[in-house]
DNA sequence: GCTTGACTTCAACCATGGTTGAAGTTCTAA
DNA sequence: TTAGAACTTCAACCATGGTTGAAGTCAAGC
């Protein structure tokens, strides 16, 4: 019973995510071996915390429970994983940052329509400066969207 | 009846995606107005070919399909819908770039193990060059993970 | 001793984003 | 004209990642 254990509620405060959650993840294999005290309680020590903080930054880059599940794993069978994890690690990055420059290349088609927004509000700010009162229908120039 | 115009499986294969997904596209309101041919088959124009590209700029960006669709509709609304397209798109865009950071983050923590096993299996290579045929226990530096 | 709060289990339920299969229709080319 | 490919509809099914609710246990404070 160190002094850095934490109950479920208090590891869930912790963390920001709700107990229900932290109860699935064991169930899931997430956290192995996770203690219970006399009382059946799930005691959530300094090791499994720092592993909340792995899933947490697996889970961030899309990492499927399932894949996080066999990493866990591996790190429970020992050292001589650390090829198999080294392995998933490096692609599992290469995978993020592939994903990082999809999301930029559809950032810039979603900049583009920001874009075009923003002259057409603009368009309209200028005709009702130029002419008070009036409701105009404005510049035919739109395409798909 | 425009030369541009598709059949689903011409749009499928032009986009990379079954044809079951369009068909769960139309249904869940992504393609307004949606024309048929004489027979009855779905006819992907111009118009729905540039929507569907919006569509994967969306999706790549995690806009789940409801706000999707939310934004389809406003896009069949008419131009008067024009700022709460913007405002949609500004917040969306926001969220992405707070994802990356996110994900960015995510990747420095991910960084350090690959750091940590990569030093580990050099030093298992250093061994057995030292002492060649000993397989040997490793400097205890495990902390979870 | 009795309520309160925090915990337990387990199964059922939920949303999201499709995928699949059965059964039927229609176009195309030999 | 007939086989096959390509299309149609619709409902059922699937995986993922939880969330919720019912029913029960347990320790602490009044």
């Amino acid at each position: 019973m160190h002094n850095t254990d934490r109950s479920i509620g208090e590891a869930a405060a912790h963390l920001g995510l709700p107990e229900s959650t932290l109860r699935y993840y064991e169930k899931k294999g997430l956290l192995p071996h996770l203690p219970r005290d006399e009382g059946g309680r799930r005691v959530f020590t300094e090791f499994h915390m720092t592993l909340l903080q792995v899933i947490s930054n697996l889970k961030r880059t899309h990492m499927p429970l399932g894949s996080i599940r066999q990493y866990v794993e591996w790190v429970v069978e020992g050292e001589h994983t650390t090829p198999l994890r080294l392995d998933m690690m490096l692609r599992h990055r290469q995978n993020v940052l592939d994903e990082i420059t999809a999301m930029h290349e559809a950032l810039d088609g979603i900049q583009i329509k920001i874009n075009r927004y923003e002259d057409r509000v603009r368009g309209w700010q200028q005709l009702s400066s130029d002419k008070p009162d009036q409701a105009a229908e404005s510049s035919r120039t739109d395409s798909a969207s």
